[in-house]
DNA sequence: ATAATCCGGATAATTATTATCCGGTTTAAT
DNA sequence: ATTAAACCGGATAATAATTATCCGGATTAT
């Protein structure tokens, strides 16, 4: 088990449009290159992320995707569940159900509670950080001189 | 991402194995059988959980497999761990190192900080419950009755 | 009108998970 | 000793999930 890496693609485009100046714009592919990821696959995640109202795009020429909320409203669990969907890790099948030949309101599944609470811990984690949180530690002290290199770049591929 | 199915089916199989008197064991294919899992795949679990040095096996005519360990010593992460391996729900691709052109004692991955804290979250709660507080709760007044059935299936078709 | 972009559906390639097979070793019973 | 029933582990196949590509359609700045 293991998480999609379109999950951490996602974050750090979001992370890159969460550097544009107002009414500005990234190409999709612009951003695929920066992040090195397939273009065509990564454009279904940005479509995702469209989808779940976190990102806006822009079609026709001189298109491309931005924010669609303050960076302080997207949490790294809304881009989680947008991109992995919202079915739980763990899907209990009720064996034990079967096995003790319960009925149905009679259902006990005490492994599926366990399981549940477990996801809900880590979710926690991931509804505590947000794009705005991110990025504040990303621009700190240690990294501000890259980030402003970064930034630079942004600017001169961004469009309009 | 989803967890898979193997850590279900075993603890079950841990849980029937804890039903069994001191000695006892069971035939692999009578517990996937019970649990309705493919027998031959089902082996291969048990091996896992073997070299875990949660189970037992006894070669053999009349072999099988029972606990190695106390019930209270098995906790639900130690299976979980037996079956999916060790590696983490989030490897760190380190994007953002790459994009920031930092150098090795430069890096920051965030992100992967944020995610190892909430896969450890994660963690916690299966490390919290055991295969003895498990049956407890499966034992309770509520199901006490149906228990008392896979009891007696279990003494007859345990081995020695 | 044209070119550049997003859109979304179909499809293929890759990888992970589940399942099977088979020859080997161990052990109880005859 | 021989046999039969079980575990062992490596190779391999089948299935499912993820990632990647392609292509025709819709939208918009020039
Ligand atoms: S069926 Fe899953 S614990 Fe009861
Ligand atoms: S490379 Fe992942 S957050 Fe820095």
């Amino acid at each position: 088990m293991q998480m999609k890496t379109g999950v951490e693609q996602s974050v750090y485009a979001v992370l890159l449009l969460n550097m544009l100046p107002d009414k500005a714009v990234l190409h999709s592919e612009v951003i695929s290159g920066q992040i090195g990821a397939s273009p065509t696959y990564f454009q279904k995640l940005l479509r995702k992320l469209v989808s779940a109202d976190l990102i806006t795009s822009v079609p026709g020429v001189k298109g491309g995707f931005k924010l669609k909320k303050d960076p302080e409203d997207i949490r790294v669990y809304d881009i989680y569940v947008a991109i992995e969907g919202q079915q739980s890790l763990y899907s209990p099948s009720g064996i034990l159900n079967d096995v003790l030949e319960l009925e149905y309101d009679d259902r006990c599944c005490v492994l599926g509670g366990l399981m549940e609470e477990a996801e809900e811990s880590w979710k926690a984690v991931l509804k505590r950080e947000t794009i705005a949180s991110l990025a504040e530690q990303v621009e700190s002290d240690r990294f501000v001189h890259h980030v402003t290199d970064l930034k630079k770049w942004v600017e001169e591929n961004m469009v309009v």
